[in-house]
Formats: C-alpha cells, sequence, structure tokens
DNA sequence: TTGAAAGCGCTAACAC
DNA sequence: GTGTTAGCGCTTTCAA
C-alpha cells in the first residue's frame, strides 16, 4: 500500500524519529545517515502524508481564502496575488467563493477552521457584525484584503479609497464639468458608501457645487448595468456631461451606451473610473481610472499573514498601499 | 485550549464514539441521546478537527485543482465551476496555479497527494508525457478539464474543439472570403496545434483553398499580441479579409487594430473568435465566437470526479460538451 | 546522533 | 444503542 514513515525506517535500519528529522531537515542527524535514509525515500517513492503531519504538529501549511466570486477579474487577481506569496512561503491554498453572502461567509469561516487552517485571507465587501464576531474567534490570524472594517481590529491591506476617489472627480472637476454623475456599485458595500460616496459628496462641497441626489446611481457592478445607468442619465432634463464609474464594466457600459446613442468620449463626455483592470485598455477611448491594484493587496496580505502566523512582530497592522490614477483617452488631457 | 470530541463525550456522559455518530449523522443513537450531545456540543461550541478526522478515516473531503492562471478569466470561470460543484457535494478546493509550467505541474501535483486530496482536477493546456507518467501513478483519481491528453487515458471534459473550429471558419467561407488568416494561442498547447490549427487547414483544403503559412500566426494570448498580429497581417502583399482568432484578446485586439488603421468591422474585415468570455459583449462590434464554456466544463469535470471518488460506475469518463457559435456583428450575418 | 514512546483527535471495527 | 479500543502516520519530548 501507501509507503509510510515506517517503512522507511525499518528499510535503512534507524528510528521513525531519525526519518522524521532527515525529512524536516533537522541538522542532527549523521550525513552518511541521511545519505542512506534519502536513498531509501528516493527508492519507496515515499511521500510524508501532510495529514499526519498536521494532526501531530497542529500546523497544516495551508491557509483559506475566503472570496466573493473568483470569476470576477478583480478578486482573480486578488485571489493570484495571494497564491503567489502563498507559494514562496510554502503554503497551499483553500479558496471558497462566498458570493458576498453573510451565511456562506461564516460557514466558509467554520469550515476552514475545522480543516485547521494556518491562517485566513478575506475578502468580503461588507464585513457585517456577525462576520465581525467570528472573526474575532478565530484561533488562527485573519487578515482582510481590500475590505474593510469600521474597527479597525483586523490586519489590513487596502488602498486610501476616500483620497483615490476624491482626486479622480477632481480631474473631472478642473475639466470644468459642473453635472458629474456618479454610478456607484451596491452602496451595501462599505468601500462604495463609506468611501467613494463621501469622496464623491466632499469633492463637489468643496468645489461649492450641490450634490443632486439625482446623479448619484448604485448598481450591481456590470457592464450591462453602465448601460442602463447611461439610459437613466441621459435622460435626465439636466443630464451629467461627465461620470466616476465605480468599475470598469460600469464605466464602459456608459461609454458604449452613450457611443450608441451618438456621443462621442471624451468629447461630449468624460468617464473616469475605479478599477484599472485589463479592460480599461481595451476599450476606445481607453479607460483613465483610479488603479485598484488587487494584485499587490492579495500579495502584500499574504505576505502580513505569513508574519503574524510565523510571530514576526509586525509594525503596521493596516497597510494603506499608494494609489495613482492612470489617465487615458476616456477623459481630455 | 481547543474542545475535542472526549471533552463533549465527558461533557455529555456518553463515549467518544456515541459524540462520532452523532457528528457524522450516523442513525444508530437514540434520539434524547442526540440531543444531549448536540446540546453539549453547542455549548462547548465544539467543532470537528477535520485533520483528524482525515487520518483517521482516510478521506479528506478536499479535492487539488491545478490551474494554468486564476486570473485568466478563462480559467477562473472554469475554477468557479469546480468549486460551485465541489460546494454541492461537501468538498473544498485547494487551488494552485501552474503557469503551464512542467515542473510546477508535477510538484503540485506531489503536494497535493501529499495533503491528501481525495482526488484533482488538472487542467493543463499541454499533458507532457513526465505529466502524463506521474498521473498515471497517482493514488486518486485525476479528471482534466478543458485539457485533452493524446492517450484518452484519464477522464476528461471538453467540446468538440475540432468540429466547433471548422464550423466557425465555415461561417467566414460562406462569406465568400478566400483570405482567412489564423491567429492562433500558443502552438505549444494541444488543442491549438491538434485541434484548431488542423480544423483550419481541413476546411480550407476542403473548400478547395490553398494553405498560405503567411496567414497562420501563432503568439502568446493577449490583446496586445492582437494588435501586433494585425500589424504583421496587413502589411502582406495580400492581406487577409477575414479572421479566425484563438481567443477573445487575440480578435479584440485585430478588430481594434484594423479599426484604429480606418478599417470597418465587419464590412472591411471580418472576425471570428474561440472563447465567448464576458468580453466578446464589451467591444463594438460585439464578437461573433465559438462559445467555449469553461464554466460548465469545470463543473461537469467536478461533477464526474465526485462520481469516481464515490466509485459510482460512470458511463462516459470523456465527456464531449456540446458546442456552438454565438453570432454577433463582427462577421455579416 | 539516535531511539523509544507518548500523543495529536478522530473513525471504525467489535463487543456488549 | 452504546462503549472500548486499536489504529491512522506523523512530530516531539525525553533518554541514552
Amino acid at each position: 500500500m501507501t509507503v509510510t514513515i515506517y517503512d522507511v525506517a525499518r528499510e535503512a535500519n534507524v528510528s521513525m524519529a531519525t526519518v522524521s528529522r532527515v525529512v524536516n531537515g533537522n541538522q542532527n542527524v549523521k550525513p552518511s545517515t541521511r545519505k542512506k535514509v534519502l536513498e531509501v525515500i528516493e527508492r519507496l517513492e515515499y511521500r510524508p502524508n501532510a495529514v499526519a503531519r498536521g494532526l501531530a504538529s497542529k500546523k497544516t501549511t495551508t491557509v483559506g481564502v475566503i472570496i466573493p466570486d473568483i470569476s470576477n477579474n478583480i478578486y482573480a487577481e486578488a485571489a493570484r496575488g495571494i497564491e503567489d506569496i502563498a507559494t514562496m512561503y510554502r503554503y497551499n491554498i483553500i479558496l471558497a467563493n462566498s458570493d458576498q453572502n453573510e451565511e456562506k461567509e461564516l460557514s466558509l469561516l467554520d469550515t476552514m477552521l475545522g480543516k485547521q487552517v494556518d491562517g485566513i485571507v478575506m475578502m468580503s465587501d461588507a464585513v457585517t457584525d456577525k462576520l465581525h464576531q467570528s472573526m474575532k474567534h478565530s484561533p488562527v490570524p485573519i487578515v482582510l484584503a481590500g475590505s474593510v472594517d469600521d474597527t479597525n481590529e483586523f490586519p489590513s491591506v487596502n488602498i486610501d479609497y476616500f483620497q483615490a476617489s476624491y482626486e479622480a472627480i477632481q480631474l473631472l472637476l478642473n475639466n470644468g464639468h459642473k453635472r458629474i454623475a456618479f454610478l456607484s456599485g451596491p452602496l451595501a458595500y462599505t468601500i462604495n458608501s463609506k468611501y467613494k460616496l463621501e469622496a464623491y459628496k466632499k469633492v463637489l462641497q468643496d468645489a461649492g457645487i450641490e450634490v443632486d441626489e439625482q446623479l448619484i446611481l448604485s448598481e450591481e457592478s456590470s457592464y450591462d448595468s453602465g448601460i442602463e445607468a447611461w439610459e437613466t442619465f441621459s435622460s435626465l432634463d439636466n443630464p451629467p456631461t461627465a461620470f466616476f464609474a465605480g468599475s470598469d464594466e460600469l464605466a464602459i457600459g456608459i461609454i458604449h451606451g452613450a457611443q450608441d446613442h451618438g456621443k462621442k468620449v471624451p468629447e461630449d463626455i468624460e468617464v473616469i473610473s475605479f478599477e484599472d483592470s485589463k479592460l480599461a485598455r481595451m476599450v476606445r477611448p481607453k479607460l483613465t481610472s483610479v488603479v485598484f491594484p488587487l494584485y499587490d493587496i492579495g500579495a502584500v496580505a499574504m505576505r502580513l499573514l505569513t508574519k503574524i502566523m510565523n510571530k514576526e512582530k509586525v509594525e503596521e497592522k493596516e497597510v494603506i498601499l499608494p494609489h495613482r490614477i492612470e489617465t487615458r483617452q476616456s477623459i481630455k488631457l
């Protein structure tokens, strides 16, 4: 059947403790012994059983990743960042989709803790009280990636969403626009309601422009929603001339909606997005967009997690990555 | 510390076997006993240790997923399909990226087998001999998703790439084109070299058109490659008037390349793709594309895997899903 | 430098 | 219906 550490020990005429030592790179093994054991391992094609090891050592070298939806490019980027760093530190990843559903998030947390993951990277667009409570009860560290928890009780990696949004909208203001629409993703998501929307209000206010609720729309973050939103906005008595979109798909929807109705971008309307996925360069005009560096966020979050799991001290538990705006043709330069 | 099955047993005045029974839903427990145990479990917040369970039962209820690159939309779709079905059957997923690198594939296989996964879903665009050998040695079932192995020794889920490509190119032929280019993804990938390219040659041949090697280009499957390919093709003495692209990004690259040079699609050139990701509807003109149903392929592959892990008999180990072409504006109707 | 032995927390006979 | 017990394959003291 499967060959165990015991088989190797017997064949090599040593104890299983010694085999364990060579497998784990323990230095207290005479070179000749090590060589002998290694040969037997090779010959028998011995492969350590990570489950047994996990039970004995209480470490599984796997981390849980809870993500809203892996088929959504933005989260997939983050997942890649997480996985790359995990691999670098020899961790494997248990990946699961929550669909941003609290119940699933809770149950996934539980499942993963049951599987004895050594840590968890959590992406959640809305950290509810219940979720917050469950996370606090976790026996292993959890870091939030691209997700905000109002209480700042968890290590996290983000950018300054408020400031980034503020700057983006300011670009539109600088181009002379007075009627700027904000097409947001779901306002149930903290980043949208607490940062992007607040920034939108603040920047207009700072510019002495009154906020017109008609210019604020919250939709599911999809291409079709973008197209529909354009219809809605453009049929207003005093339609907007510039748009701040919560995501690339939303932005592209607006642009195509406009173009399909004979409008020119950026001549007639200007659009700026918040995401900068690879889609941004694949439309005409190419999108100007706040860069949401999900790969980096994932990678840094995972790195942070390794430190915490490793009980290294970390100076800042709430990492704010620098943000920037990628300027392209969807706004006038 | 952490509460174990033993703690529950003690508190409930039963043996750990009884606790194990109620946890596992075994019917041979008196309702009153079950109730008592359940209460204690609740009170103590007992959470079964899946690692211990895995060691004892030799089942981990987790499956490995080896994928070229999760940040690539097409694979992410597949991953989502896999995960959805896995969840449905109470499996978790260990996800890892291979970057289509044989060495990584081999090492990932090994790692996952070490972690005692109950099965593996493998996506590989090029099943090399070495990989094939390793897979054959696996103690747990492996199913290929959207990936072909020449020998047909593994269960797999695919569409009929040859036939689908044949039909797609035929559409171009029917529209009167004689100069049809094939912009392929890497020819190192079996699907590209063995099916798409062969179909391209065959369909031309069947139409009495000689294959012009100048009209065949193989590039990395990216938007930029598509744009570059357009440059190459359009500078030919007798440039192509229609294009069969191996992926949506390639197709969009061609279209934008053409449009940026004043060509109209589909009036001046026609383009048909092979993928049909959500990108297909997000370009103007929208892409006509062979549908590569990755979500379904992933889902069916995972379902197939559950059957095999469960030792149910499966009638067909090589599933060929139906294919279809989504007709949109990038070709004349 | 090496070995013996006690678990890790659970499942699965087997007995009662 | 319930309890006893022997592992599952490994890590980790503790001795030698």
